[in-house]
DNA sequence: AATGAATGAGCATTCATTCAT
DNA sequence: AATGAATGAATGCTCATTCAT
């Protein structure tokens, strides 16, 4: 059981602001500032800013995977399982400010030679890919969770790019035909 | 007729260094060193790097929008047109030094207030997303240019993230069954 | 004659920059931009920013000097000429726009060694000096002019520090009694 | 009790500068130098120029109140405690490196929109023009102060456009006058 | 006489990081 | 474990001036 509160402060703050603000227009110094901490004691905890991003994208990661799975695992059949998960993107995407992709953000921002934060942003992506195959595995339509992971991906950008409810329910309705829906 | 080589130096420095480290990470110093200009030049041209961000994606819109027309237009059928921007998108994708799609990766690093970058972003995304809608107009299947657009965006997003040529393949399969299933 | 539009057009802009935002705040770009003409037609016709400052303090002290000494030329009592100067003072300074003496301001603005500059503002207030011992030599009184030089002075600088009329009132009755005012 | 050798060491350096060549004609560039410290250093202490500047103009402001008042302080009836106080200004205006009123210069200085700096300077001025109706208070003489305070401002403004030491013997003979007149 | 393009030096400010306490 | 102070390097931008045409 963990009691490093200025710890998690710190985390929390810095999600909220690479999310929001993106991550390279987020300073140090806003950081410990709406944390209320001195800025040594965030290079306490955290070695650099990088530091930082690695660890918010592991949360990140965990949640999201853990979202859909448990989503997923409310339903039986795996048409179901991608159903609720295609209504758990609609949840995300529509919310009010929903700023796209925590992934897809930062691998924007990096320089393309940061090789350690791409890997991290393509293993996120590789385990939604995986959760999606296992789901359909029953199905045996082989490329069919190829499929669905490009739908979601699709989902996801677009969603930002026209801030509207459309491409959610267009992707949608293309997983269920390709889910068999008659 | 135009002589502004200066100019056109400038812009195209940037738009290399844009796309390949991002708009963040791209500093005016570097882009002068790399134009071999004076920093006061760049600004007689540009009044500031926000204009120059502008500009490269209004040219950046353009080729793009220019690049899929062409292809498509060599084609009569809608199923060849669409077969054709695909073509592209593979090889635009596989292209060594691809970095993804400029206007997503820009998108993700604007703070969330700028209006006017974010909507000279989704214009240009509507632009493309337009194209599609007049190909397919002949085959009158509703929200068929939707579904092709989703998956042109998820090729783009999909082949930066994993750096694989899968995902185009894919996307030009879920095309091909769009376009030709009865 | 002179038909030189387009210098007087450049001093005329200077000398409005030069007095509502003070020298150093009025740049070469603003004065070439309002004035509408181009940069090195400018340096064409003064061979910089400082000649451009010493013909506005130049054309400014004359036209300040002419100003008084009309006023004054309108009466024929020393008593009555001094009264119309704190006339002029009073509409001066009391005039929407009123933004202090144009030569006390440059004096606080250029480096202090910067003799010429200072020199000249130093041969304005003593152009002035001079018209007052001018006007009340038949009185005969020591050191009379320098006294309501001061007042003049304190007028010119107090107006522009609390943005009110009462520094011009109370000089004005101070000069009345220096005059023999009962 | 704090021990802020840096930021004083900063502030003692920027007043020095800022009095001597003038607010504009200083750069954070030379401050820093002269001062002996890091860039980044001295916005920690201040976050910006005019920050900077704000405290200059409070603590001269303390300074010359104090000064004036400390020698007025010394006598008892009010024309000896003026008397006293042109003592001071003539001090002040013949020592070398005189360059003026800080007040008068800086408010030559700011762009005439700067209302929270002209705010301070005219505070300043109203300081003195309070303390000097404090000391003629008992003289019962309406508007005593203000002529006092005009010769005062004279005395600054004059001392500096001439570098010489009439001003201060001329305004202080007029004082007197206006104190022993009966 | 007039210009648009180009420049080197400088501007105020912010960056992520480290150090002594 | 926590901090306030300090830093070197970089940020985007503007300055007055000059040059080729």
């Amino acid at each position: 059981m963990r009691n490093n509160t200025v710890r998690d402060q710190i985390m929390d703050t810095a999600s909220r602001l690479f999310y929001d603000q993106g991550y390279n227009n987020t300073g140090i110094n806003q950081i410990i500032e709406e944390a209320g901490i001195a800025k040594a004691s965030l290079y306490q905890h955290f070695k650099s800013k990088e530091d930082l991003l690695t660890e918010y994208l592991e949360l990140a990661g965990i949640r999201m995977y853990d979202r859909m799975l448990t989503a997923s695992e409310k339903q039986t059949a795996p048409a179901d399982k991608i159903s609720a998960i295609f209504d758990e993107l609609a949840l995300m995407t529509q919310r009010k400010g929903y700023n796209g992709c925590r992934f897809l953000n930062i691998i924007a921002e990096v320089p393309s030679d940061n090789e350690r934060i791409k890997a991290q942003v393509k293993a996120q992506k590789e385990g939604i890919r995986e959760l999606l195959k296992e789901i359909v595995k029953p199905l045996q339509k082989e490329s069919l969770a190829d499929e669905l992971y490009l739908l979601f991906e699709a989902v996801l950008i677009s969603s930002k790019v026209h801030g509207e409810p459309w491409p959610v329910g267009v992707a949608r309705r293309m997983a269920e035909k390709l889910l068999g829906g008659k």
